[in-house]
DNA sequence: ACACCTAACTAACGCCTGTTAGGGTAATAA
DNA sequence: TTATTACCCTAACAGGCGTTAGTTAGGTGT
C-alpha cells in the first residue's frame, strides 16, 4: 500500500496523486483506504519519513562498513555514493520524499522535520570529523557544504536518465568535482 | 498580472495556486482572468518562459560585460553569480520556474523546453570554451558538469534564507568548491 | 452455532477547481 | 450622438477532491 503510494508520488508529484488513484493502483476503492490510514496526510507523512530513514540507514551503513583505516576521501566518496544510490536505485520512498517535500502542506513538512534533522546531523558529524582530521580544508562551512552536497545530489532526480549512465558512475563524477574541483591544475 | 502569478507560484507552488487566488491578489474576479489569458496553462507557460529568459539574459550579460582579457576562472565565477542572483535576488519568474517546473502538466513542460534548451546551450558553449582554453580539466563531461552546476544552484531555493547570508557570498562559496574542491591540498 | 475481526464495498457529502456565457460600465473614436 | 472597444462582473457548469457512514462478505476463535 505505502509502496504503491510512494511510487505514484515519485512519478507524478503530490498534487496529481489522488486517493482514488492510489486506491485504483492498489486494486481497491478509494473509501477502503480509510481502513488503513486516517487521512491522505497520514499516508504522505509515512512515505516522507520512510524516505529519510532509508537514505539515512544506507548512508550510515556505507560509512560504517568501511575498514576502520579507510582514509577521509574514501569515507566521503562512500557517503555520496550511498545517498545517490538510495535516491536512484534503492528506494521510491527516498525519491518521493525529495520530489514532493516542497509540495505537501506545511503541517506534513513539519512532521517530517525531526527525521530530516537527524539525517542532517549525521552528515554534519561526518563532515566535521573530516575537517578535524585534515581531510577537508579548514575554511569550509560545514552547514553550507552539507546543504550544497545534498542539494546537488537531490537535484539529480530532475534529469537523471538510467539509459545514459549508472548512479555509481555519476556519484564518482560528483565526488571528483567536490573533492578536487574542475580547474586545471598548474602544478602538474 | 503575470508578476502576481509568478510571485504566488514561487511562494506556494503550482497546485496550491488557483485562478481565484491569482484573481484576488490582482484585485479582480476569477472569471475576468479569461479576458487576458485563454487558460491557466497559458499563464503558467508565460511565467515559465519569462523565468528562463530572465536568467539567460542575466547570465549572458554578466559574461559579456567582463573585460575582454578576463581569465577563464573569472568568467565562470561571473556566470555562477549571475544565475544565483537571478534565482534569489532578481526575478520571481526564474524562481517560480525552478520551483514549479516539476509540478506542471507535461504539455506545459514541453512548451517550455525550447527556451530551456537555448539557455543550456549557452552554458555548454561557455563550458566548452573554458575546456578548450585549458581553464578546465580535459576530462570533464560538459553536459554532466552543466547539469550538476545548474542543479546545485537551483537547489539553493529549497533552503536559502536571506537572513543567513547574501546570494553573492553564497555564489562565491559555490565557485570555490566547484573550481578547487574541498580537499585539503598536500602540496601547500 | 455464535460472536468477532478484518477488509473491503457503495453512496453520498460539501468543497474547490478551471472554465464559460451573458451582461454591464466607462472611456474612446467617428 | 452613436458605435466601438477594453475591462470587469455575476452566476453557473461539470468534474474532481478528501472524507464519512453504513453495509457486506469471509475468516477465526469459542
Amino acid at each position: 500500500m505505502l509502496d504503491i503510494a510512494a511510487r505514484l508520488f515519485r512519478e507524478q508529484g503530490y498534487g496529481s496523486v489522488s486517493l482514488r488513484k492510489i486506491a485504483e493502483a492498489a486494486g481497491i476503492k478509494a473509501g477502503s483506504i480509510y481502513y488503513h490510514f486516517g487521512s491522505k496526510d497520514e499516508i504522505v507523512a509515512a512515505v516522507l519519513d520512510a524516505g529519510i530513514r532509508v537514505v539515512h540507514e544506507n548512508m550510515r551503513d556505507a560509512v560504517t562498513d568501511l575498514r576502520a583505516d579507510a582514509d577521509g576521501e574514501t569515507v566521503l566518496r562512500a557517503a555520496i555514493r550511498a545517498h545517490l544510490r538510495a535516491l536512484i536505485d534503492v528506494s521510491d520512498y527516498t525519491s518521493a520524499n525529495v520530489r514532493i517535500f516542497g509540495q505537501v502542506p506545511q503541517s506534513v513538512r513539519d512532521a517530517n522535520l525531526p527525521t530530516r534533522r537527524a539525517y542532517e546531523a549525521e552528515w554534519d558529524s561526518l563532515l566535521s570529523q573530516l575537517k578535524k582530521d585534515g581531510t577537508l580544508k579548514q575554511d569550509v562551512d560545514i552547514r553550507r557544504l552539507r546543504l550544497m552536497l545534498i542539494g546537488t545530489l537531490n537535484a539529480t532526480l530532475d534529469w537523471f536518465d538510467p539509459d545514459r549512465g549508472s548512479a555509481d558512475a555519476l556519484s564518482r563524477t560528483y565526488a571528483d568535482v567536490f573533492l578536487n574541483g574542475i580547474l586545471q591544475r598548474q602544478d602538474t
